[in-house]
DNA sequence: CATTACGTTTACGTTAACGTAAAGTAATGT
DNA sequence: ACATTACTTTACGTTAACGTAAACGTAATG
């Protein structure tokens, strides 16, 4: 049960428009089968789309994306090329980190506005 | 000791340009005080910066968020405003949430490919 | 068999978020 | 006095990430 996808079924679950999978595919981040002119997207290619469309919820540009969604592969190459690889796996994890760091903050900056905003929704109820 | 920033203090210390800065201010989201015609940056000004900075690492828009740092003031208005207001946060939350959600999946993924990697250089190492 | 639905390519348009360059002003050190 | 340094305004340029429109193919459906 090999399923496959056409564009306007993965526009539609992923909420974009076709114009933006065949704009994915144009810069080369998809690459998905033909029958005839159209398009047939594997389970492979739909998970591509979705690790993509992670990145962009993230604020990270397309070419960074791609370059986490490659580092992904099995990692491969001699002893130096390993670890410059771990080094860079060390930066992205940096970069990630400063993201949740900066997301605690902000969701608990939202928290106390809310709580502010129940005290105030008090007042003027209880103000009759 | 209520210190003030010029322009390239500023950039300086968030490793952006001036033009950046400036262009913040162009587009309403910035309104620092003048000395003739010079800039002067108070520490609130220096905060919104950093709002502004923080919002733009998450993926946010200038415009996202400006209204986010206009939520931070003290909530006003009537019972229908504040209960309005209160759900917008909400909305806020989940969209946060829904960030804190692919990063911790991303930062799952990257340490099984560093454990990979290590995994990997291990065996390079020992096939002499 | 015409129409509706879905797909295709090609190409120009748009917006956000700055970059870059020119040309001028104001304070500061030598 | 003058050169350097930091700041200013004005204005055009650039890039990523799509939007939008035209013009066409194909396949199923009433």
């Amino acid at each position: 049960m090999n399923k496959t996808y056409s564009i306007s079924e993965l526009a539609g679950e992923f909420d974009i428009t076709t114009r933006t999978i065949r704009f994915y595919e144009e810069k080369g981040y998809l690459c998905p089968k033909r029958a005839g002119t159209r398009r047939i997207y594997t389970p492979a290619d739909r998970t591509s789309l979705r690790l993509i469309l992670r990145g962009k919820r993230l604020g990270l540009t397309l070419d960074e994306t791609a370059d986490m969604i490659k580092m992904y592969g099995s990692p491969r190459g001699n002893q130096k090329q390993l670890e410059k690889f771990i080094v860079r796996i060390g930066e992205k994890r940096v970069e990630l980190e400063q993201k949740q760091k900066d997301l605690e903050v902000m969701l608990s900056d939202l928290s106390n506005v809310e709580a502010k905003c129940h005290v105030a929704l008090a007042n003027v109820v209880n103000s009759n």
